[in-house]
Order: structure tokens, then sequence, then C-alpha cells
DNA sequence: CGACGCTGTTCAAGTATTTGAGCACATCCG
DNA sequence: CGGATGTGCTCAAATACTTGAACAGCGTCG
């Protein structure tokens, strides 16, 4: 029944009996120009009212919303980790991410309908004038037009495991694949593999990180062993893991180690090999990759590839907070590689 | 080096030879009043331009962002769900979710330092005129009078999984616990359990759900056949669940059956009885609750109560979205009860 | 010829707040 | 006693629009 709003800071300057913009300097903290029984006056009465301060009308005067748009895919924990390093960085900044999804994530949350979504969901985001944008780039290359007006108009953009093709016209940051694909070659080729398979994701134009993960894996067994990777993948729609999987283990002669590209495609490889009564290690050695929250669980537990999405997260935000303090223009566009960690668990051994 | 940054309809308005007030209209769709010609003249440039509509001073004008605050624990699949499920509502109707996290999400997610954390991340949402607010209750009872203060300014606010103790004083939705520990319990009983043990999360005072879920176990147990379970639970700060397990696991009599009150201590008890050299379902029945994304590749694969969280955030943004339509004080507050389905997999199976 | 419709214009006020400039008054120094 | 200094506060413009009201120029119709 009040019925009252939020109270307006002139609200606060008539219950304290001062001008409006004596309210508002001592609110915002520039108190030695006045009287300290005036500044407690004034503050115990916005305290009383509940005010606070409208950061829109910041947003307008300022031009600094304190807000950055955030487009990922929440798909596991993987992505949760990096938002979470993402907001950690952001809220000691003061600063808020506004996150969008991409993809229909209704049914299903890595495949996009087309281009027109994701710009749809940028705009959103420009529309409310966030200072700056970390994505992951479903799209990016068709986005390329619009990274460029971005730019332009000094809205920092940080892309998340995105190789760009050409000219790198933003920030990005991802996971040292060749290093670590290189490490996983190592692991199995240390223990005596010869019969190595790779099963990869979907690798449709924007998983640009499966095709470096796989080709990279490939590679690193070709130069030091000089062993050939069969390599599957995912249909476009990602949705027949456990046929490929199936596929997988029914190749003559049957590979003694696979390679997951994420601990999601290796959960296949456990299912499969379970239909097919064949014992992880004893048959078959798995290394996925991400280590998600699962992977340390599964039976046996998984050897994978750790990546850092924390770090990844922090390292995104900060480097949107940089651009935003320091200069923009003079500093050209940068790529961070995290490093990630082998973490040998119970389902590699020596081939039997 | 062009510098620029947003442009203003005020260039737009320049550029295309037209008053302020004719651009504002003609862009807001106010077109019948204008000439086919420098209607589209208009729209030309400002696309030309690339402006935006700022959303920004559209807020401070109608009092309306079109934001909807959004505070939960992005924790597992069950929360991404949620999330994914209040997006696409929210989206639809042209709203935007902030999200912002609780508790120390740096390392331990689902643990809050203290009551200030949360309140100042409602502040911060706040700032920001959200229009709406749903939330996790991390420390509702704690919030209770930020409530009522949000409330009183028509700020509509949804708990999930939350049962007020007194008054309900806002909306709030959550799985139908009585239903579904039922199901749990009559599948057990079925199955010929009578040595059954429940494992309970950490229940510190905001997680009202384990304790409601956990109790509703028990009682259905003992209406349906009158047997006593025997319950665990997690230490205060949740690091326990291994040892919780291998206790669980190693009682005389030892259980047949163990519910576990999520599919996280289900994995627990999977390690615990690989440990112990017990074979699931063939020694040990385990049922979990939520069928996260990892339950159904298991080995064996869970038996768990398939929650809706997806549906339970769409009703979430729906309710914010009706009360921020309709008329807000006639209603009062209302609890919405979203149904679970028991999925029958490997896990369970009558006592040996 | 005057009224009317069409297509625009300008004016002004409103949204919530910030901020540079400046004013009234008191005190203090020379 | 005049001028400098400082305190406490106010005024008005600015942010980027929106919106209602009034009005102006032009062609047309009765």
């Amino acid at each position: 029944m009040s019925g009252s709003s939020a109270p307006r800071l002139k609200d606060v300057a008539k219950a304290a009996n001062v001008s409006l913009s004596a309210a508002s300097r001592i609110l915002r903290g520039e108190r030695d120009r006045f009287g300290a029984e005036t500044c407690e006056r004034v503050l115990k009465e916005a305290q009383r009212l509940g005010w606070r301060r409208n950061l829109l009308v910041n947003g307008i005067q300022t031009g600094r919303t304190k807000t950055v748009g955030v487009m990922i895919p929440p798909y596991d924990s993987f992505w949760v980790d990096v938002l979470a390093g993402i907001h950690v960085v952001l809220a000691s900044a003061d600063y808020l991410p506004i996150t969008v999804w991409v993809g229909d994530c209704q049914e299903m949350p890595h495949f996009e309908k087309d281009d027109k979504q994701g710009l749809s969901q940028i705009s959103r985001l420009l529309d409310r004038r966030v200072d700056g944008l970390i994505l992951w780039p479903s799209f990016a290359v068709a986005y390329y037009d619009h990274f460029r007006e971005l730019i332009e108009r000094r809205v920092p953009v940080v892309v998340i495991d995105h190789e760009f093709s050409e000219e790198q016209i933003a920030d990005s940051i991802e996971t040292d694949e060749q290093r670590s694909a290189r490490a996983v070659a190592e692991h199995l080729l240390a223990l005596g593999h010869e019969q190595i398979t790779c099963f990869s994701s979907r690798e449709t134009a924007w998983q640009a990180w499966a095709v470096r993960r796989r080709a990279s894996f490939e590679a690193a067994i070709a130069e030091l062993k000089g062993l050939e990777v069969n390599s599957f993948r995912l249909n476009q729609w990602g949705t027949n893991g456990l046929e490929v999987a199936r596929e997988i283990l029914s190749q003559e002669p049957r590979p003694t180690a696979v390679f997951s590209v994420t601990d999601h495609e290796a959960l296949f490889i456990y299912e499969a090999a379970a239909e097919l009564g064949l014992r992880i290690p004893d048959d078959l050695s798995v290394v996925g990759f991400a280590d998600l929250d699962f992977s340390a669980t599964l039976q046996p537990p998984l050897t994978t590839m750790r990546q850092q999405p924390k770090e990844i997260g922090r390292r995104a935000a900060q480097m949107i907070l940089d651009r935003l303090d320091g200069d923009f223009s003079d500093s050209t566009p940068t790529t961070v590689r995290v490093g990630a960690e082998l973490i040998v668990r119970g389902s590699t051994s020596p081939p039997s």
C-alpha cells in the first residue's frame, strides 16, 4: 500500500533539510566541505529512507555503466568456472557481468540456430551500454564487422578459445593447445601405446579449439613416435556420442588408448566400453580433457588435462578492465595462452 | 583513431536532417505521423551510424530497466539449467537477467563467508535498478527485512527452494520434496530393501531443501513400512563426502540401499563402494537426486529423481514477469511446487 | 476563401543525478 | 575598515533522450 518506489535523492535532501546538490556531494563522499553535523544528518536520512544511488544515471553521465557483457555457453563445469573467474575479478572492481546465452539453450546448448540469435544478444548488451564484452566466439567470424565497430567505439572485446584466422582484431585467451596435446601424447607414448585414436568433438567452424586440439595431438604423436592417429568426431549436432564411441571401440585392430577432446566424449567411451565388456584401463586407456566436475569420481577416475577455467575467466576480465583503465588505442591485440596440467588417474595404464 | 563513442540520437537527426524529436518518434515506431521517405531516411542513417537506443535513459524515464537480478549458485548442471530456463523466458520478453554469485565462488561454491556478501550483492543489483529479483536463499532469513523493503517498492521477488519459516513474504518455487521423497521410498521398498540409509547434504540453516528432502524420505519410509532410516550428513563445509560415505558403508549391518539427497553425494558412495570392493547394485543400491549431467553415464548409471530445473527457472522468470505486468498488490505470495520423476537406471536392484 | 489534413517543426518539461561556478556570511589579517 | 580566506550551501547546466502541446507551411477540397 505504501506504493513508494525507490526514494530519490530529492527526498533525502528534503528530509535532511539541505539542497539537492549538498546531499549529492555528501553522499558521494565529498564531506570535507560540509559540517560534520550536516553530513551526519544527510547520511542518517539516506539510511532511514533506504536511498541508493542510481547507477543508470551514473551510466548516462559518465558513459561507464560498470558492466561487462559476457556471452558464453554455460554448458558444463568448465564454463561455470570461467564465469566464476570473471565474476570474482569484475566484482572486485565493482563491475558486474551481464551474461547472455548463446545457442538454443532450450534444447541443445551447443547448437546455434543462426547468426542472428547471437547478434541480437550482442545488441541487447549494447543497448544496455556495457563497457566491455567477453565472448566465446560461436560465430566470431560472422561478428567480425561487429567487433570492429565495437573496438572503434572503444568497447574492449576479449574472445575466449578462438583463433583469429586473419587479422587479430581483439584480445584473445585460450588454453595452450599445443603443449597440452603434447603432454597427452607423451603420456600415452610413455605408457607404450601404439594404437591410438582421437575422439574429437563436433568440429564446426566455431569449434576451432576442437580442431586445434585434435590436430595438435595428431602432430605430437607423429612427431614423437611417427605414428598415425585415427581420428573420429561427433556429427554436426553432437548427438551421436555413443555411436561414435562404439565405432571407435569396434575398429580392427582395437585401439589401446583413446584421447577424448573433452571429458564429455570420454564419458561415451566409458559407456561404450561397459557395453562391450572392455575394462578400463586394462583393455583400454582413456584420456579426457578439461577435468570437469565429475571426472575425478568416475570409475575408474579419468586421466585428463586440467585446464584452468577460473584463471581463464580472471584473465579475460582483467584484460577488459586493463583496457578500460589504460589507454586503449596504443596497444595491439594480444593472445594469452593459459597452461593445462596432466592429471594422471586410474583410466590410463600400459597396454596389456 | 576515430575515437567516436556511441552515436547519439542527435547525430542521427542531424545526418537525416530532421529534428531531434522527429528522429526519436520515428525510431520508436511512431511512423504514421511522418512521410515514408523521411522515415526511411532516418532509419537508414541510424543504421549507417550504428545508432542504438540507450536503455539507460529508458530506465531512468520509465523506472523499468528490463532487467531481473538473479542470485543463485551456478554450482552444477541443475543450476545451469535453472539459469537456462530463466534466460529463455526473460529473453522472450526482452528482459535480461543479471546474475551475481553468492558464496565464495573462488574456493568453495557452496559456502558463504557471511551475510554481508549476499547483501552487498543485492545492493549492487538494486543500484542498477533491476525490476525484479530471483534468488536462492542462502541467507534468506537474514534478508527478510531486505525483501520486505523490496516488496514495498514493488520489486517482485521469487525465492527458489526455500520454505518461509514464518510469514511468506515473497513468491516461492521449489521441487515437490514430499512426493519426490515418497517416490524414492516406494521404489526402494518395492525392491525389498529394509536396511536403508539416507546421505544428506550439509544441512545448514539455508539448506532447507536438504532438511525437507531427508525428513520427507524418513517420514515416507516410516509411514509406508514402519522402518527407521539411518541418516548421515556432510559437515558444515561439505568437505568430508568420502569419509561420510565410508562411514555409511561401514555400518553394521551394512545398508543395502542408500538414498543420496543429491547426485553429488551419490558420487561419494560410488567411490567408497569401489574402495571397499562393493558392487553396485549387487551389494548396494544407490539412489540420487537431481539427475545431473553425469548421472546417466556413471557405471552403473545412477537411479535418480529427475528434477525439472529448466521448468523451475522458466516458472520463476514467468512469475516475475507476471508480477511486473499485472497489478502487484492484490495477489498474495504463492508457492509453486514442481514435480520430479524417478528415473530407474542400473544402480538399484533388489537386495541380494 | 476558409477549413482541413499531412508532414513536419519548435518548445518545454520531465527522468535522477552530478558538477563547476558562484554567492552569502563569518572570521581573520594588516 | 577593507580585503583575503574559508565554510556551507545553492544555481544552473549537463547527460540522452521522451513526450505532450502547440504551431507552421503546403496542398486540397468543399
